[in-house]
RNA sequence: CGGGAUGUAGCGCAGCUUGGUAGCGCACCUCGCUUGGGACGAGGGGGUCGCAUGUUCGAAUCAUGUCAUCCCGACCA
């Protein structure tokens, strides 16, 4: 390929909306852009890294057994109440009308699709196990896109799924599926751990996430992990061991104290002068549009979804102060947030709230406070020195903790790190999730007819090509893995207008391209540093100019991904190139 | 959906306070010159100033509304 007729357009700044790197760097280097918000169009030379990712992760489906179909991005509403999750899906459900006034969707994930697939034709136990997959856009009205391609609202997923006949078949092909993912994204350059993690939407029991390790912001998730072992989660289903804490608050009675103006956790600690862990925290959820009482000890923080999951509900957000002031009213109290607790003074407990039961739940970090503190639903008041038991009933207690650093490690009890993490693929054990509700079974050896058990497995194409940037680049721009370089290599002659340097740069552009390798000349007629910056902009893997050096026989050799730079002659540096390509 | 900001040429921006009919850098086209890290000179093309309504002799500028985009919080590949 002719730079000169190479379709893209470098600009010397970074677009000011990019906020990431692979987002300014892929927009800078004329990889990406925007269409509208969240949607962007992948030109050339994105295309090119795409349908490498595409084709890895083809190739390693394959070889792991799955095979590949392509199903519809517009779905219809009815399979989605099948399923239940017409309602459950929620906002990030792009729904629309055809000219029937029917509703269909945009296609976020495809479990429906295959599933309804997978009831007409697998009926029988002999044509199971079975795993298909399918690569395509996929849209989700996200509630907030950004950082480019890592979270855009159309992305191309590669989306597989998995039929079997028992729980033995699944974890089967979960660890097919987890080896077939390790190959793909180290075959992608990307370094990435398995996490244990929360199934959301997608529902399940079992599921891990991929992830890309990055200390960056584009790495959207906590990932807790422990050195000594291969404990690893992300921060929505990490667990811990609590280190040792004073629990005790040392109050000689329990008694109601004034506590004016001091509403938060670390002014009550100042204020009583205790530590913060005798202060039992009450924090209001709104679930499902049900008020949730949540307590946990006062040095630590709720974990959203683990709450969410301990409560059993779909959606949570936590309340505002006007809606907890008027659930106090309602109740009877004027108490503003601070000083909320599940019981007043008289052991009184909230109840209710319009047509909803006010739910209680606790941390088991509360249980063994003792002698603590706690809000009694009046304003500047509190309750210091209370047992559970004597003072305030023990709610239902679960694990709602967000873990930190620090804390111990469930499986070996060694202090856990945190680290962010990108999330290139996952996998999710669903069992008949979705084959129970859609009536998707097949007829077994013993004549009765079962549900399938169920996987599925995602890898996110675009976010993975992002990542790859996130992970390799410098302050030049991209340094592509050679496995997902949009070419491998580009010969830049230094002057056009040099007849030998042209000559010799044509001969080896002809070689390589001969050997099948992928290679852009560099013939503009352009000064060299713009051919330089542009060269390492874009990321080629390799870069061969050929200049003044050409009169003593020899050009110059630059391998992007470490800087070095070799002085070569020709014949030796398209053989380098050609040597690694082939080893690919 | 809350909180904050911004919409002027493909990209980055100025002009707006104090209304007078749109400008700079990069990119693009032509010519010259230059050729190892985003040169230089000369000439040139390109903009319904997000959109609508209003005020005014006159609106990029003022007012109201609306749409879009971006950033900070709850989701997920």
């Amino acid at each position: 390929m002719k730079m000169s007729k190479l379709f893209v357009q470098t600009m010397r700044e970074f677009p000011s909306d990019a906020e990431v790197v692979s987002h300014k760097m892929l927009a800078r280097a004329g990889f990406i852009k925007k269409l509208t918000s969240g949607v962007y169009n992948y030109l050339p030379l994105m295309w090119r890294v795409l349908k490498k990712v595409e084709n890895i992760v083809r190739e390693e489906m394959d070889n792991a057994g799955a095979q590949e179909l392509l199903m519809p991005f517009v779905q219809p509403k009815e399979l989605w109440i099948e399923s239940g999750r017409w309602e459950a899906y929620g906002k990030e459900l792009m729904r629309l009308k055809d000219r029937h006034n029917r509703e269909m969707c945009l296609g976020p994930t495809h479990e429906e699709i295959i599933t309804s697939i997978a009831r007409d034709i697998l009926k029988s136990y002999k044509q199971l196990p079975t795993n298909l997959y399918q690569i395509q856009s996929k849209f989700r009205d996200e509630v907030r896109p950004r950082f480019g391609l890592l979270r855009g609202r159309e992305f191309i997923m590669k989306d597989a799924y998995s039929f079997g006949r028992s729980q033995e078949e699944l974890d089967k092909e979960y660890q097919n599926m987890w080896d077939a993912y390790t190959r793909i994204f180290k075959r992608c350059g990307l370094e990435t751990k398995a996490v244990q993690s929360d199934s959301g939407a997608i529902g399940g029991s079992v599921s891990h996430e991929f992830m890309v390790i990055t200390d960056t912001d584009a790495g959207e998730n906590d990932v807790f992990y422990c050195d000594d072992c291969d404990y690893s989660a992300n921060s929505n289903h990490a667990v811990s061991n609590l280190p040792s804490a004073i629990v005790d608050g040392g109050f000689e009675k329990a008694e109601i104290k004034d506590t004016p103006n001091v509403g938060s956790i670390e002014d009550l600690s100042k204020f009583l002068n205790c530590p913060e862990s005798v202060i039992c925290k009450a924090l209001v959820y709104i679930i499902d549009k049900a008020p949730v009482i949540a307590l946990i000890r006062g040095d630590r923080q709720i974990e959203e979804t683990k709450l969410l999951n301990a409560i059993g509900g779909t959606e949570i957000r936590i309340a505002t102060s006007p809606e907890i002031e008027d659930i106090m009213k309602v109740n009877g109290y004027s108490a503003i947030p601070g000083f909320i607790g599940p019981y007043d003074r008289n052991k009184k407990r909230l109840a209710k709230y319009g047509e909803y039961e006010i739910k209680l739940i606790a941390d088991e970090s509360v249980k063994e406070l003792k002698n603590f503190v706690i809000g009694i639903n009046e304003t500047d008041k509190h309750l210091v020195g209370a047992n559970w038991g004597t003072d305030i009933e023990l709610p239902q207690t679960a694990d709602i903790r967000l873990v930190e650093a620090g804390d111990f490690c469930p499986k070996c009890a060694k202090p856990l790190k945190v680290t962010r993490g990108i999330e290139v693929g996952n996998i999710f054990q669903l069992g008949t999730k979705y084959s129970a509700p859609m009536n998707a079974c097949y007829l077994d050896a013993d004549g009765k007819s079962k549900p399938y058990i169920m996987g599925c497995y995602g890898i996110g194409i675009s976010r993975t090509a992002a990542a790859a940037v996130e992970a390799h680049h410098d302050e030049w721009g991209i340094k592509w893995p050679l496995a997902i370089a949009p070419y491998h290599a580009v010969v830049v002659p230094v002057s056009t207008k040099d007849e030998q340097q042209m000559a010799v740069a044509q001969e080896i552009y002809d070689k390589l391209q001969n050997a099948g390798v992928e290679v852009v000349i560099d013939d503009r007629d352009e000064r060299p540093g713009v051919k330089f910056k542009d060269a390492d902009l874009i990321g080629f893997p390799y870069r061969i100019t050929v200049g003044k050096t050409i009169a003593e026989g020899n050009v110059e050799f630059v391998t992007r991904q470490t800087g070095e730079k070799e002085t070569i002659t020709p014949q030796q540096a398209v053989e380098k190139v050609i040597n690694a390509v082939k080893n690919i």
